[in-house]
DNA sequence: TTGTGTGAATTAGTTCACAGCA
DNA sequence: TGCTGTGAACTAATTCACACAA
């Protein structure tokens, strides 16, 4: 299926069904494009453009049914069935994100954290299940675990994205400042915590 | 002075230089384009091109000089003087982030943490000093921060957010889901766990 | 009226391709 | 010969502006 939206769409689509699921179904069965563009900062037509990608259409005078909306949002970021994650590293950042994912997400499910320290194996960690690595290429194939969040240090990131990838994974979310090299078929997201500040440093005023 | 290089510019500026100090500089004196390009995934005409916003040049049969290029992002990118940062929030979340700043970022200096946890206040927490969040509006003028990162519970986001802002920080790293309403002379640099998880689920094949 | 749906225009970012230099 | 510097071409992303629908 259409596995080729816009990087920044898909982005805003993830955003728009939270937007849709945790504040605007308790209250309204249908939304406006300028509602969800007030609630984020993005425009009306930008909303609408990102919609024009599902197939579903809104009505002028009360705009778009959330129910439908979101449902379509899901199916097309391609999760009925919700994502099965591993974290790769239960140090504190790692241990940060597992609180997060613990938190209730209705489509993304933690499944196992990897770590390399045996006192941390065998027990629940931040909610989650925590394995040796060594255990990874029994664990992930068996849990049909489809993404992994890479919050180890930085000297073992290039060594665990090449087992992750043996063992049939096919998108990284990259928490370390490696440059992971990988074949084209995994997606890797990078997320540059010392070049974001540096950003904000620079566009800052 | 030039404050509009393309965003992406900008971040491919950061990761250069960390690799021109960190593994570049020990080993030669001058870098050819394709040696860059290939430490990273960026083709050899992007990074010669974004040289150009810098108004250094090269050499056909040399290259770049890397001690003058280094010098040039760090001027371009606006810290002769290491960035003066604050965290929010010391939960598990931001501690990892402060383990990250601790290990040795030349330019960039954590200075204090803030948390609503009294217990926290008065210590030193991965290496940096922690406040109670009722003495932000001391330690930020009084320690020129210029920059927060915030990694506080969600709910706090805004309220944070606002008081950072009436005490003059220009720009902030947002690791909350919250969608900051902030004055346009504000930079936000939002990273969305969620959002990443899900792009590399909809892209990973 | 007000908001949707969407071509057309605009702006941002990337890649091509090659002249010119050491 | 092999790399830099850069117009020109191209692709991605955003915004404009307006016909149409309820």
């Amino acid at each position: 299926m259409s596995s080729s939206m816009p990087r920044k769409t898909v982005e805003r689509l993830s955003l728009y069904r939270r937007l849709l699921e945790e504040e605007f179904s308790s209250k309204q069965d249908y939304v406006f494009s300028h509602e969800l563009a007030a609630r984020t900062n993005i425009t009306s037509a930008q909303v609408r453009r990102d919609l024009m990608y599902l197939k579903i259409s809104g009505s002028p005078n009360r705009g778009y049914r959330i129910h439908e909306l979101s449902g379509e949002i899901a199916r097309i970021l391609g999760h009925t069935e919700p994502l099965r994650i591993a974290m790769i590293g239960a140090g504190r950042l790692g241990q940060g994100m597992l609180d997060f994912f613990t938190k209730k997400k209705p489509n993304l499910e933690m499944i196992a954290v990897f770590d390399s320290d045996d006192d941390k194996c065998g027990r629940i960690i931040c909610g989650t299940r925590c394995y040796h690595v060594r255990q990874m290429s029994a664990v992930i194939p068996e849990q049909k675990i489809q993404i992994a969040i890479l919050a180890c240090p930085s000297e073992d990131a290039q060594m665990m994205t090449d087992e992750l990838v043996r063992l049939g994974i096919k998108g990284i979310v990259n928490f370390t400042p490696t440059t992971l090299k990988v074949p084209e078929w995994v997606y890797v997201e990078d997320i540059d915590i010392t070049t974001s500040v540096e950003k904000v440093g620079y566009f800052g005023k």
